[in-house]
DNA sequence: TTTAAATAGGATAATAATATCTTAATATCT
DNA sequence: AGATATTAAGATATTATTATCCTATTTAAA
């Protein structure tokens, strides 16, 4: 489960990928309206993920986030364990503390599959893939 | 993604269930100290369980909680939804609201499917599993 | 060179989640 | 009946998450 602020990550990263690949800057401003989030929150989100390099900010007039065609390859995994952290994949599905393969809890082996198998979903997934033509339907971006 | 509220009330719906096999009913004192977390807050969490029926609680000296047979067979599933509600097994993986089988993003199906998996997992286990012998080793239910 | 428009960064505010306090009600033992 | 130990319930406190504010810095156009 991602928290709201890896969520608004998401969906202004996929955003801004799509800008980029035609070629245009996009300011905060145009972000929050098309992915419906708060607006200087969302900057925060963004000033955060491009001091790790995950995208390309300009200040100044025309100024605004970018991300180049190399940075689109990143993948929503790397992005969610820069905002959230990877608890999301790793641990027991209980929450115990002496859960492990040797002296595993009563769900051990299946959550693991289906927890590994959530990471790699988000693993193989790169920004790329929501640049593609039939994805970008109107609002698609927006929560609700 | 469970809440830390969640884990905790896993964990001593678990501990509870283990004692109330052998006939004991137990207090929150006795609750927290096993499964590592606070006492009152594990009072708050249990009274809550009990209104909604998942066990029975007694006032008054040797009071406590108990777990009956019946209610033992209860899912893990269940008491998640109970507590964190079921947006957990529910939603896009990315958070898009016009994601659906019809306007699909780019992970849609497979994130379904890992989700449903994760879903069934919790809804096939029920406390009952972890009464058994070989479940019960020392600290088991202890955070850390 | 001035003005406007943008992000950066630090501080603060609002809200939600987690945890505790206090008193009341209840049950059991002596 | 009185003392004690327990949960119930409502109020309050603390902490973490989410959101906003304010000022500084940067850039480009006029």
């Amino acid at each position: 489960m991602l928290s709201k602020t890896c969520e608004y990550a998401l969906r202004a990263m996929i955003y801004v990928a799509q800008q980029s690949r035609k070629g245009k800057v996009v300011n905060i401003k145009e972000i929050s309206e098309n992915i419906d989030s708060p607006e200087l929150f969302i900057g925060k989100i963004l000033q955060g993920l491009s001091k790790q390099g995950f995208l390309k900010s300009s200040k100044g007039r025309y100024g605004g986030f970018f991300i180049s065609e190399k940075d689109a390859e990143t993948s929503l995994a790397d992005i969610i364990i820069a905002i959230d952290g990877d608890k999301m994949f790793k641990g027991c599905g209980v929450g115990l503390a002496y859960c492990s393969d040797i002296n595993p809890c009563p769900i051990h082996n299946e959550y693991k599959t289906a927890r590994s198998l959530m990471y790699n979903i988000y693993k193989k997934t790169t920004l790329i893939q929501f640049t593609e033509k039939k994805q970008e339907t109107k609002f698609f971006l927006k929560r609700e």
